[in-house]
DNA sequence: GATTTTTGCGCTCAATTGCCAGCATTGGTT
DNA sequence: AACCAATGCTGGCAATTGAGCGCAAAAATC
């Protein structure tokens, strides 16, 4: 037997039960207590087990398995909120336009009780997390596969989202700010959100408090364009004002449910 | 012996068996240890092994790498030997559709190390595989979200995938069967295979040997509709005859690369 | 027939494994 | 809490086996 044959059935033992010890190991394959240990000591350093006294423990590191996890999770809690406050608008029977935002995968953890949603979106990492969901029509744009992302983008995607129409629409942007608007750091990504708003009643912003004043590079809309802006705590006094005078809606606290 | 042939027939073995020691090859071939090496060499810069200590092991890391969906993985060796069969068929440069299946999912790893492949799938699977390839073009057809399944459907996604026009597709059936040609289990599936071949130039059927003499419901194509079948070992004289008859070509051994 | 590719040989280097001695950890006992 | 025996761990060493490299011969290709 292959010395890399043996680590792997290790590890797969390993991930079946959770754990292993030396002594069945070096039983099992008629190896010596050191030669399993070195093994355990490999899968140590690859980060897929963790040594202990008499054997070793799995690790459950399911984030480092998608690398596309690893991406910096800024703002967690702000975002599971303006997730919350989003989720309570959300009723039965809605049909819904989702970017493929971090704050938007929050938001269907945050529907996942509710009956009979309709969506579509371009993110796949929302697709996967609905794959075995049943009871509610999951519609994706499809379009190209953003390099090192997984959002689906270009015009196949905008084409096909002008094919539906829907009650909301949620995005999120890069920045927000009073003299350039509504702005996101490239080009497909906006049109990608124009488009979804252009082809729903409601349009909802989720904008985490650091994004105010900020602008990125393309403009997606003007302020006055989006119908509500969802964020984490009460803006300056200015923005309140602006706000108000654009006539968008502001939600920073949860509302109450029917 | 050809040089390629030994080294064929060494990645035959070495998908079969999950791995393969140089010292037995070169007793089974009569060459040194030295000449199987560089064999081996060669198919690790394939990407189709990883050379270690005394042999080589096959690409496994696919039963490692897909944690949550543990689906039921029938045949992985004949899928996995059937994807390195029609891996090799494909160059860089090559514009592709793969459909949401298994063996669609094993190319891919087969052919990760191509260029600029441009690719079309309906498969989520897939597209979470080449999140973070770059250098190629993929594009999702968008569609309905199956349900409890990672693939796209619907006449949204028929209607995408009948803007493109590749040089391959590469579908997979439940059955093949000479009275009732290609059949699969659900229309869907089948309207968007259907999709997938009114668009390539080229119509490659991968299936495993259970799935002949089987019929299910819906009718995708006739047999003499496929342009290539693949399969995992000698199918039964009355099929050879058959497919030869329908002018069907047929591999179940890897072809000579150039 | 010339050129490129493949193969074999001899050599050195590297990897794997087992063994052993000494040290650390554990769990139970006083 | 201190102690002890059992079990496990660590690091060094040696033996075995495989790997890598350069070069020359053989084979295939043009």
């Amino acid at each position: 037997m292959l010395a890399i044959e043996r680590k792997n059935q290790i590890l797969a033992k390993l991930i079946m039960d959770g754990k292993v010890l030396v002594s069945d190991l070096s039983r099992e394959y008629g190896v010596t207590e050191e030669t399993i240990r070195r093994d355990l000591e490999k899968l140590e350093k690859e980060g897929l087990a963790k040594k202990t006294y008499g054997g070793a423990v799995r690790v459950d590191n399911l984030n480092a398995d998608i690398p596309f996890y690893v991406r910096k999770q800024t703002n967690v809690e702000s975002k599971q909120y303006i997730a919350s406050i989003i989720g309570s608008m959300i009723n039965d029977g809605d049909y819904l336009m989702l970017d493929s935002s971090t704050t938007a995968l929050y938001v269907i953890k945050h529907i996942l009780h509710k009956k009979k949603i309709t969506l579509i979106t371009n993110s796949i990492e929302i697709l996967l997390e609905l794959s075995n969901k049943s009871g509610w029509t999951i519609i994706s744009t499809g379009g190209t596969l953003k390099e090192g992302g997984l959002s689906l983008l270009g015009y196949q995607a905008e084409r096909m989202i002008s094919n539906f129409h829907v009650d909301m629409a949620i995005c999120s942007c890069k920045g927000i700010d009073s003299a350039n608007g509504i702005t996101d750091s490239n080009e497909q990504d906006a049109e990608i959100k124009k488009a979804f708003f252009r082809n729903a009643k409601k349009r909802v912003l989720a904008v985490d408090s650091t994004k105010f004043d900020k602008s990125s590079f393309v403009k997606i809309c003007d302020i006055s364009d989006v119908d509500l802006i969802v964020t984490e705590k009460r803006p300056s006094d200015f923005w309140l004002e602006n706000l108000k005078s654009a006539n968008v809606e502001l939600l920073y606290e949860p509302v109450p449910e029917e």
